[in-house]
DNA sequence: GCCGTTTTCGGCCCGACTGTTTTCAGTCG
């Protein structure tokens, strides 16, 4: 069984014991189990029993223990007959929590949406005491987006969290303003818009920002927070505060929740108290600190924590060790080694590319077009990469500032051969190894055909080593432990994939290759010249994942590259 | 249900906004 399967029962099982009325600390439990196990970058029935698990202790243990060995839980079949999935799915719609959900499943016995619909229809919603016709409509409305997938690509909410934000800048009652929570980190996916802003007209902002062009509904309006949707129901948050409680609100804001409550539990041990508007004496309540988010982690004896660590995942401990990573940055970033031209899906030229490359101050980039057999995205058969290895020889020949590679992005066979002659391969710089086929192999096979092809000396890097593409397909189920320590044996580089629907391997996995001396590289995979820019998303990726510049390949300057890699 | 340089039992972050409230619980950040 996989890892996300495991969680996502132990995600049910808090949802049923929420909803039944169980004490906070049970099922908040079991949701801090299922965000370890989730996390993890080795199979959980690997490391069950054999290595601490943060949160898993032994009653969670035994019930994982049963679900990996014989596929079933007897507690969750049980506990799951009380409670149609529906009554949970409700608690989806904004304004409907656990407590309203079983008030209306008490009330009235629903068993599917159809029975919930019908009932808010002909209004016993409503009738049902404590709640009132709002709450009625609220369903109504909510019912059509229930299935919804409910994150967006970090890459696609940017540039209009960014619009939102110049917006609001340029009015004049605005002092400081930040993007703040899941943006702010960097997190793959964002589920909303987080914006903090100080001021010390607060009403003026709340009015200014709940009527703009782009707004579509006003959720919740009060005079230091605010939420309204946007477009096709993109949810903005707005936070105001006074100047001198910036840090402190941007610290609260940036979150996450779960750097935020070891932070403010730490901080309370300490005779403290943290909240969006600053440090407290606990015993005076007298105001100790605020202005800045460095002046409070600084108060409790760390140094200032990057947004994209605070996830608790060790960053509290290490910043009162003072042992952060020094993180890499995109100004260390000398090149690109994962781009396709209009020789195959491409749709900018080599020469575009090479244009943009020199703009963001590259020294080197690889043209890395589909080859092969396996007619997919325009792949070039050996012939024509023939051409165009010539052509890039050509245009490097010409290049002072810039070296180009010639590369390609060869698929690995189900064996974990590589779909290219070894003649050809023998001429290209730099060979990307991906699968484009049969992702749905079985743990041990694709494992061991991804092993294959690590062992192949032709291999450079592995590309999109997992296959997930983010709201559309599962990683597949490997190893990858396994594929770590092989790389590591071979000197093979994996890559850390900048598209925005992959970002592959993700920030955990990034990190733990790293933890096994695995050297990573940050790749765009760009279609397009203008798709350079992806490689930002993808150093975002190596900083959740603690990476500092020395891990990142594409760091080292073209005369050490070319040393590591051998080129000629 | 988990966890421990105060603890093996007693805590577990802290605050804003809303609806249906007659004094605040529920939901959300
Ligand atoms: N202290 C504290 N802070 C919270 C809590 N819930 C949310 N926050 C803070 C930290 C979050 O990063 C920030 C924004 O909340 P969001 O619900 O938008 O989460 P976030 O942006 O982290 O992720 P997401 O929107 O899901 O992509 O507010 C909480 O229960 N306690
Ligand atoms: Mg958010
Ligand atoms: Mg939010
Ligand atoms: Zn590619």
């Amino acid at each position: 069984m996989r890892n996300q399967e495991v969680a996502d029962i132990l995600y049910q099982i808090a949802d049923i014991l929420e909803i039944q009325g169980e004490i906070q600390w049970k099922f908040l439990a079991y949701r801090r189990a299922a965000r370890t196990i989730e996390n993890l970058s080795e199979n959980i029935a690997d490391v069950l029993g054999k290595q601490k698990l943060p949160g898993v202790g032994k009653a969670i243990e035994e019930k994982v223990g049963e679900l990996i060995s014989t596929g079933k839980l007897e507690y969750f079949e049980k506990i799951k007959k009380a409670i149609p999935p529906i009554v949970i799915e409700m608690t989806e719609i904004e304004g409907i929590g656990p407590k309203t959900a079983k008030l209306i499943y008490d009330a009235i016995k629903i068993k599917s949406i159809k029975d919930l619909e019908k009932a808010a229809r002909s209004h016993r919603i409503q009738r049902i005491k404590g709640i009132g016709p709002k709450m009625e409509k609220a369903i109504l409305k909510g019912l059509s987006n229930l299935k919804k997938p409910k994150r967006h690509l970090l890459g696609v909410i940017l540039p209009i969290a960014n619009e939102i934000y110049n917006e609001l800048k340029q009015v004049k009652e605005v002092k400081q303003i930040s993007l703040a929570g899941s943006i702010r980190r960097r997190r793959e996916t964002i589920r909303d818009i987080d914006i903090l802003v100080t001021s010390d007209k607060p009403e003026k902002v709340m009015q200014f920002f709940t009527t703009l062009d782009l707004v579509k509904k006003v959720v919740v309006k009060g005079p230091t927070k605010s939420t309204v949707n946007v477009r096709s129901d993109i949810q903005v948050d707005l936070r105001v505060v006074e100047d001198e409680s910036y840090g402190a609100a941007l610290q609260y804001f940036t979150g996450s929740k779960e750097h935020n409550v070891p932070l403010r539990t730490m901080v309370a041990q300490m005779g403290y108290k943290l909240n969006e508007y600053g440090v407290f004496l606990k015993e005076t309540d007298e105001k100790v600190a605020g202005k800045t988010e460095d002046e409070i982690y600084k108060l409790f004896g760390m140094v200032w924590i990057p947004p994209e660590l605070r996830e608790d995942r060790g960053e509290i401990e290490a910043a009162q060790a003072n042992s952060l990573p020094n993180l890499v940055e995109l100004t260390d970033i000398r090149g690109d080694l994962h781009i396709h031209s209009n020789y195959s899906d491409g749709k900018s030229s080599i020469e575009d590319m090479v244009e943009t490359a020199k703009k963001r101050g590259y020294k080197y980039i690889a043209i890395t077009d589909h080859v092969g057999s396996v007619k997919i995205a325009g792949a070039l058969d050996e012939t024509t990469l023939q051409n165009q290895i010539s052509h890039i020889r050509e245009l490097d020949q010409q290049e002072k500032e810039i070296r180009i590679f010639a590369g390609a992005e060869v698929n690995i066979n189900l064996d974990g051969s590589l779909d290219l002659s070894e003649d050809t391969l023998d001429q290209l710089d730099i060979v990307i190894c991906s699968l484009h086929s049969k992702l749905r192999m079985s743990r041990k096979e694709i494992t061991n055909r991804i092993i294959n092809a690590l062992s192949n000396e032709y291999l450079t890097i592995l590309g999109h080593p997992t296959g997930r593409l983010l709201n559309k397909r599962q990683p597949s189920d490997i190893d990858l432990i396994a594929i770590f320590e092989v790389a590591k044996e071979h000197g093979k580089i994996l890559e850390i994939n900048a598209y925005p629907s992959r970002l592959d391997l993700n920030d955990v996995n990034s990190r733990t290759a790293n933890q096994h001396g695995v050297l990573l590289a940050i790749d765009t995979d760009a279609h397009s010249s203008g798709q350079l820019r992806f490689m930002d998303l993808g150093v975002s990726v190596a900083r959740r994942g603690w990476l500092e510049r020395n891990d990142i390949l594409n760091t080292l300057p073209l005369e050490a590259l070319c040393k590591k890699l051998r080129i000629k």
